[in-house]
DNA sequence: AATACTTGCAACCGCCTGGTC
DNA sequence: AGACCAGGCGGTTGCAAGTAT
């Protein structure tokens, strides 16, 4: 591979002596021989990309991968499989139900789920001394709820959490819908997964979803109380409310949209351009 | 020390897609 | 149009290494 570039694989095969098939040599190529490969276990900002991607994109690891300059698919998926799944599996097990009306995950008309105000948002953003702060402001204007770690309500808004403090809820803020992997998506983020990363309880969490943000967009009354009901298959029978008065952001309606959504009616580079801004892909990869 | 169990990762498998004839 | 092939992809398996008992 490195005297001829990359050709025909069953050549590779051939030309080799190899007592394999080209597909065979191309996965040990792009999985392990391939010299721009990182190697090493993924490092927090990785995982909290990875973690935002897959609520964006699920199981398209190729396309996650692609984000991930050094990492292969497989890879990313080893390790969402046996790291990521299991510990946002745990954190969901190990979640009291008493401390949240969101256990069942259609649920969604408890308090608490979310307490940080636009204002909060900002504040956190502005006070931010990550270089990424005004790409933080910037997606927070465009989009006020933006599928961004910024999850905290109380005990800490004004510090963005510390990247290297292990798995802060990426997750919890992210929508995925069809994506079977034993977790809780439903529209509105992994339901009940995460709290436990980064010592929060669930109730404190907010789970915005990516219909929020598009509800959002499309939706400019400067009313403190607003509902919007869509009519396709992604935002259907979901109505929001939000209260800023209390800071609450109570959401009612139908949230298992489960089959009427599909990824790929998704527009996924509008999705991705906030994976773009993500405030930690600014991080080199070594 | 021996055994059982768990974990992480490379490789395999089968399906799908796109190109060519 | 349909057969064939190569490449791409996601799910799954096998196994070595690590850990617990």
């Amino acid at each position: 591979m490195l005297s001829n570039g990359q050709g025909c694989w069953s050549d590779v095969a051939r030309n080799a002596g190899l007592q394999r098939c080209g597909k065979s040599c191309r996965l040990r190529w792009i999985n392990y021989l391939r010299p721009d490969l990182k190697r090493g276990a993924f490092s927090p900002q990785e995982e909290e990309l990875i973690i935002h991607l897959h609520s964006v994109l699920g199981n398209r690891w190729s396309q996650i991968a692609a984000r991930l300059p050094g990492r292969t698919d497989n890879e990313i998926k080893n390790f969402w499989n046996s790291t990521i799944k299991k510990r946002l599996k745990n954190s969901s097990t190990s979640t009291s139900p008493n401390k949240s009306n969101a256990s069942d995950p259609r649920d969604f008309t408890g308090a608490g789920l979310f307490s940080m105000s636009e204002q909060d948002i900002m504040n956190l953003c502005m006070d931010s001394s990550s270089s990424s702060s005004s790409s933080m402001h910037a997606m927070v204007m465009r989009n006020r709820f933006d599928p961004l770690p910024m999850l905290e309500n109380s005990h800490d808004h004004h510090h963005m959490p510390n990247a290297g403090a292990g798995l802060f809820n990426v997750s919890a803020c992210m929508t995925q819908v069809g994506i079977g992997d034993g977790l809780f998506y439903g529209n509105h983020g992994i339901i009940g997964g995460g709290g436990n990363n980064i010592g929060l309880d669930q109730s404190e969490l907010f789970i915005p979803s990516l219909e929020c943000i598009s509800i959002e967009e499309e939706n400019n009354t400067t009313d403190n109380t607003f509902e919007k009901t869509n009519n396709n298959n992604l935002l259907n029978n979901i109505n929001i409310i939000n209260n800023n008065n209390n800071n609450n952001f109570v959401e009612s309606g139908n949230y298992w949209g489960g089959e009427n959504l599909r990824m790929g009616e998704w527009d996924m580079e509008e999705l991705l351009e906030d994976v773009s801004s993500f405030p930690f892909l600014d991080f080199q990869v070594q």
